[in-house]
DNA sequence: ATGACTATAAACCTATCTTTATATCGTCAT
DNA sequence: ATGACGATATAAAGATAGGTTTATAGTCAT
């Protein structure tokens, strides 16, 4: 439902929260506490300081940290430059062109439940919120079935 | 969500319904239809033959049929040759290793909300529910946050 | 009627292209 | 010179296309 490389993206976020505050990490130091392969990753962190979401600092004692606080960063944010199911609108996985809000397919509605569900999860929950391993800390409730 | 391969075969399989009972339909016939790329989708076909999906002649006259009546076949069928996600349960996609339903990771319980919601929905829908165009005809009604 | 021919259609095997995942080398800052 | 990011190449998987083989059913001449 994620992508492999998604979730490298987020434990590498989770991560840098946890290592919380002051220098930078390396992306060596990330790989080896996260498991996610070195090389790999320090591609996937140069895909986050082009968004935004990171800073980099090259040199020695330089590295990677998070541009804002994590309770300012979502878990879209995070996600979209990985995920394309995230960026364009996918269509009505059921029918092939003529199915809109407008003229529904049957499913059509249940199925929105569904990706929206996936959609609100990701765009609602902040990086602070499944970093901190106190309580959920939910920044903002998670609505539902929000329409397009 | 669900991956170009797994909405072919669900938008075969729905224009199977339609075309509803007597005949076997021809694999181009279907490409036709749907607007499915023509080989590809004999390829994907094939697949849902050897899951006993459907059934398949040979020769003049021959073509696709559904083995068992739609009402019969759920979603998950469909798609579980095609969505790796649905065979092997995937783990959190937030931790490294060390998260399970009994120490959960913040952000674990909400995720599984979202991802229980896919998994039910394509495990309760039935390929007549969503191929019927008139009423949503649920056969089985969507339970939210089952437990594994 | 019956064998041969032909049209139809799936099955198979391989080749290309795109996306995803990973590794190698180069560049910059201290 | 060394630590660390950055751009580029390679590998694997997913998606697409081409062509060949095999199986079936209808047709047509003898």
């Amino acid at each position: 439902m994620i992508s492999q490389t998604g979730q490298y993206a987020l434990r590498a976020c989770v991560y840098l929260v946890q290592q919380a505050g002051d220098a930078a990490c390396s992306g060596a130091r990330i790989a080896g506490r996260t498991g996610i392969p070195a090389k790999y990753l320090s591609k996937i962190l140069g895909d986050l300081v082009h968004v935004g979401v990171l800073d980099a600092t090259r040199g020695k004692g330089g590295g990677f940290r998070l541009r804002r606080p994590p309770t300012d960063i979502r878990l879209l944010e995070i996600l979209s430059p990985f995920e394309s199911s995230l960026r364009d609108d996918t269509a009505c996985p059921f029918r092939h062109g003529e199915c809109s809000s407008r003229s529904p397919c049957p499913g059509h509605d249940q199925w929105r439940i569904v990706k929206d569900g996936f959609r609100n999860f990701v765009q609602d929950m902040t990086l602070a919120a499944i970093a901190t391993s106190s309580a959920p800390a939910r920044t903002a409730p998670l609505r539902k079935g929000r329409r397009t």
